[in-house]
DNA sequence: CGTACAATCCGTAGCAGCTACAGGTTCAAG
DNA sequence: CTTGAACCTGTAGCTGCTACGGATTGTACG
């Protein structure tokens, strides 16, 4: 069961996996991709992890999680590698980044907002009819397709 | 440059791409995958739209910029086409939908959150070092993955 | 030392929900 | 009848993984 960590520092790519929380076949899928360089291999060509790519796999996953795309994350790590990076450039990243973010937040309250009124017209009944599938084939009625902002809101007025 | 529309009101994909704002490819892709029954012909093999499959094809939109699947949709469209669905199934779905997308907003909250004081910790300057950087790199410090709450919040003061 | 069995290898294909070709046919205006 | 836009089919690509299948290693136990 224990896998490694006794006497050697270096992972086999499970315990880079356990370790990180980042699924096995994600490991290489990064490694395929480029955003972690080759691993060095045991004789036998199973991975060898020391704590520098478990650090920026670590790394990676956390940008992940707060929603960089892949490729934000690339040219992250191509600063960092290049090891002349500016607190600008990251910033511009990321600010950018938390705009879409906000954007995305925005877009969906408004949507929120929508099927909870859709929702309160349902008396949820067993009758053969419903006010949702209505507001949802009539053109006039649901919100404005979200992605930029509209003026008037109608959402909640017009739904019933 | 005026497509049709003429006397017969029977459009062409193209113009039905205009009318719902959807596009072309994207309409057969929805036929291929059984959203929309097959069209009806021309001799020569183009497709051809009457008033209820644009209705179908406004619904499908109208639905998707709600956010729901193809599949929640195809249900929809299931339950409708069979013709007896009841308010509760179709309420049933859009709670559902409504729960789905207050838990994104929630973690795309946490995320937007997390940036911010992120952003914050940035000079901007041209400084080969950035702060954000380091606090990737760390791995006891940003926000706890998204997806269930956690008790403690160290962002803002984790950060710097 | 042999053997079992876990861990890992590689390559490919699949998921959602489109979008973008290429290389051909049809339609409609002039 | 000719031109050029519209349309056809089929396939491949996108993001970010995930899931095979079938082979090979690594290792603990007897």
């Amino acid at each position: 069961m224990e896998r490694n960590t006794a006497r050697s520092n270096r992972l086999g790519i499970g315990a880079l996996s356990e370790q990180t929380g980042c699924n096995i076949e994600t490991i290489r899928y990064y490694e395929r991709i480029g955003l972690l360089s080759p691993a060095t291999r045991s004789q036998g060509g199973h991975r060898l992890y020391g704590e520098a790519q478990g650090r920026r796999l670590g790394f990676i996953r956390r940008t992940r999680e707060l929603g960089f795309t892949l490729d934000q994350i690339r040219t992250l790590l191509k600063l960092v590698d290049g090891g002349r990076y500016t607190c600008a450039q990251v910033k511009r990243i990321t600010v950018h980044h938390l705009g879409e973010v906000r954007r995305k937040v925005a877009d969906l309250r408004t949507i929120g907002r929508v099927l909870e009124d859709m929702a309160a017209t349902c008396d949820g009944g067993t009758v053969p009819k419903c006010p949702v599938i209505d507001a949802l084939f009539d053109p006039a009625r649901p919100a404005p397709p979200p992605g930029r902002r509209s003026p008037r809101r109608s959402t909640s007025a017009g739904l019933r």
